[in-house]
DNA sequence: GACATTTTACTACACTACGTAGTAAATTGT
DNA sequence: ACAATTTACTACGTAGTGTAGTAAAATGTC
């Protein structure tokens, strides 16, 4: 788990496909999974996306005869939080008080989040 | 305080510069703070990102002679709530314990992260 | 009132990212 | 040896970004 550069929209929607199947994927499986969601893509566009993918240090391929197979460098758990932790930085000088703050005084915090909240800390 | 679109980091560096100011500022001024600080901006790239922001909605524009007042449409703390609403959405399904326990999960809070917030919320 | 100055509006441009895919090359089953 | 599969390399239109030139509008000045 390393410095994962940013992923667009489209590379996350794989991202997650692929860390739900069990890790070593080729792309015609995944080529196969999309198609079952509607997702008509052509073998080569999954190509593209998964180089990329390479390329940003999410994935690492390894060849096996003609196909590839893809392994996340990454958890989804690792990236979500990384992500989480650059607007807590960006927004929040990196507080998560200042950020609980903000939603409260923006009424983005119903009671019941409240509730939910007070019961979670209360276990720690 | 509607829809702006996405700012950009720079574009960003600007609203927090307005924001800091009394609203209605001239890009004279910003170019002055802004030199003051370091950007050597010329005059006309400050005059674009305020054109940009304007057609983001981000700020409003009033003629005064030949020079602009530029308000902003929306404060600091409902773009951060939105971006921030934007990324709880996208990665915790909206929900802010979600948040919390993946920051916990990932030893991305101290105990005086969890002090703090235990403190905050026993307040509510 | 003509002109120099200031400031904006419009236009431009190089660079990067994104989504999409064609074409060529590698590998393999037959 | 050859057809089929899969990847690697290349391409391309669109959009966003940072930066700024040039033309036009408004103003202060002589």
């Amino acid at each position: 788990m390393k410095n994962v550069q940013k992923l667009s929209d489209t590379e996350m929607e794989l991202m997650e496909v692929i860390w739900e199947c069990d890790p070593p994927v080729t792309s015609t499986e995944l080529l196969r999974i999309f198609a079952q969601r509607g997702k008509e893509w052509k073998a080569q566009t999954i190509s593209t996306f998964l180089s990329r993918l390479v390329d940003k240090g999410a994935l690492e391929a390894t060849r096996h005869g003609r196909t590839n197979k893809y392994v996340p460098l990454i958890s989804p758990k690792d990236y979500k939080l990384a992500e989480t932790q650059h607007v807590l930085d960006g927004l929040y000088q990196g507080s998560v008080k200042n950020l609980i703050a903000a939603l409260y005084d923006g009424d983005k915090l119903s009671d019941e989040d409240i509730a939910e909240l007070k019961q979670w800390f209360s276990g720690k």
